[in-house]
DNA sequence: ACGGGTTTATGAACCGGTTCAGCGACTTCC
DNA sequence: GGAAGTCGCTGAACCGGTTCATAAACCCGT
């Protein structure tokens, strides 16, 4: 059967097409009672718009973007993503917003797809996550002129406003928490200097762990993880604690630390950066530094919508901070031994 | 500057707008020189499809959608998903579709979304996971008339054509290769039994191991894997062997193990369904049954694809069969101690 | 009773593509 | 040489909404 259209509410209520695009939007132009005929002819039918009509008069898409550059391999084991786009979702939903999702290979891939999502009019904006340095998405959301924003900015170039946690405040307390217990030699594994964020951590961990602290870079992977605890444990005098980016690879060093010979919290203390479920299958369970993904989705997402319906003059103005992450403190974390080293 | 429409490349090069439409699609009508002229007037301008108008006269949105009923915890922490979306992806835009998400609570939630996709033509199709037993979602799309393909089938009320994977045989092998071992007392910690998959892992699993074998049904959460594992640890006599539904829960029943004073593999034999990063990552490292989830969710994509653009009638009709899953043989298989009764 | 303002409703244009009937011009065939 | 068919292209309708100029109906005060 045909789907019904506004001419098949107009007929049954017996108004014009017009007064009925009125009525179903909330807009002046009807009365009372003629609103409530034609709502209730539209109830009867079961009409619900055509996003395809709609999207072409109000030359809007109904929809916002999200491309994620990162190897599916990665995306999968960290549970933080999921959350977000959950949280993202939520706030879209809520507002008849649908997610585009597009998982690619790199920005340079992902701007394309936001050139072509913006060029067919598929999306009203879009969301950015893992900013790079010398990233392009930026640069290419500006001259394109699409409403965007940045979940995990702020963004340097302050192209694509943002909606930040502040790492380098988050990093000092982990490091104060250590220090507190008694660590002396603390050792950061970080990711890729390339990711922005990644970037501020270690240099916030430099900044409160001093100079002299140990750091290895890796690419979030287990692998590289478990590789770089390895260098950091055969280093003289040893790190006591080891602060990891991602929860993946603390569970990945917890494993390398025991193959060494090393007790967890006994030689070695472990904190990771994000919380997840990982964290406590482990033994013994996780100290991680978490953030409610799914809030920080929705917030992102708020602000994209505000963007995309009052410009950016409307509304909130600049980069948003979120709320800083907090460190639930589990098995792993432990004063050092006296002889330790 | 205004996005170029068809009448601009008319107007560039000097011929109807029809004659562009033609010319764009591949359409007969148009001279080989006419269309040349047309197809480098349309790249000099960058012109790019309006998804919306396309959609509107086509009747087509261009997109399929993924509505998700899983709690966003359980989700994140499964590698297996974002594998299969990726794959969704791979296969979808590759064919120039884009693929709507949502995540929602429940089943019926989730009948909801379609029903409001539909309605809204946002998609032209959908696909389904997770087939719970009297699971609203294949009456509506029935219903509501629209495609639809089951990953994870095949749909026993054979409404949605499914895209499938022999749980039985491969519980087969897992059970032979426990067998081959040398155990004889194997259990099965199962997922809810409401999913019709896991509700056919477990009844082959009884067809293979006997029915005197021990199981337990759980959320496919952490939490009751871990309680489900201490129950069967304390039986008398104790299984020498469990296989778990995912990943997740034979990591904590790894640890629920270790707690309970068993040594992997030396006491407890562990297998584990899902393969993934996690399985790497604990000490001994999990023997898993492993799949291609990336291809999976292409193939399940692809059969959608096919089904949306040809109609029910038009090629592959049915389920279709995907590959069997590999046993990947590690660490925490082994034969049992022979006083291990 | 009448001018001015407001409320309510309509017809028609418009968004950007697709599609189809129709019309010259050109080829083919007898 | 003329009928029939094919090719290349155009004009206009159409998809299902939104929006705006305009008009009819109504209200008010004088």
């Amino acid at each position: 059967m045909r789907r019904p259209t506004i001419a098949d509410i107009a007929r049954r209520a017996g108004v014009s097409q017009a007064a009925v695009s009125f009525a179903l939007n909330g807009r002046p132009g009807v009365s009372a009672a003629t609103r409530d005929r034609i709502l209730a002819a539209a109830d009867a039918l079961g009409w619900q718009p055509n996003t395809a009509a709609r999207s072409l008069s109000a030359a809007a898409a109904g929809a916002v973007g999200l491309a994620v550059a990162r190897p599916a391999r990665t995306l999968g084991v960290e549970p933080f993503f999921m959350q977000l786009i959950s949280g993202i979702q939520a706030e879209l939903s809520e507002r008849g917003y649908a997610l585009l999702l597009d998982l690619v290979e790199d920005v340079h891939a992902e701007a394309s797809v936001h050139r072509r999502w913006w060029a067919e009019r598929r999306v009203d904006g879009v969301l950015l996550v893992d900013l790079r340095t010398g990233d392009p998405r930026p640069e290419v959301l500006r001259e394109i002129g699409m409403p965007a924003v940045l979940a995990g900015g702020p963004d340097p170039t302050g192209a694509v406003p943002g909606v930040w946690v502040d790492d380098a405040r988050a990093m000092t307390a982990v490091v104060e928490h250590l220090h507190g217990l008694g660590h002396e030699r603390l050792a950061h594994v970080s990711g890729p200097p390339v990711m922005e964020h990644s970037a501020h951590r270690a240099e916030a961990f430099g900044a409160a762990a001093g100079p002299e602290a140990a750091r290895a870079a890796t690419d979030f992977s287990d692998a590289e993880g478990a590789v770089a605890t390895r260098g950091l444990l055969r280093r003289r005098p040893r790190p006591t604690a080891i602060v990891y980016d991602n929860d993946v690879m603390a569970v990945a060093g917890l494993s390398a630390a025991r193959q060494a010979g090393l007790s967890v919290p006994g030689d070695l203390s472990v904190v990771a950066w994000e919380d997840s479920a990982l964290c406590r299958l482990t033994h013994p369970t996780l100290t991680a530094l978490t953030r409610d993904a799914f809030r920080f989705g929705a917030a992102a997402a708020a602000r994209l919508l505000d963007l995309v319906r009052h410009g950016p003059g409307g509304g909130a103005v600049g980069d948003t901070e979120f709320e800083l992450p907090e460190l639930v403190v589990r098995e792993s974390t432990a004063p050092p031994r006296p002889n330790g080293g």
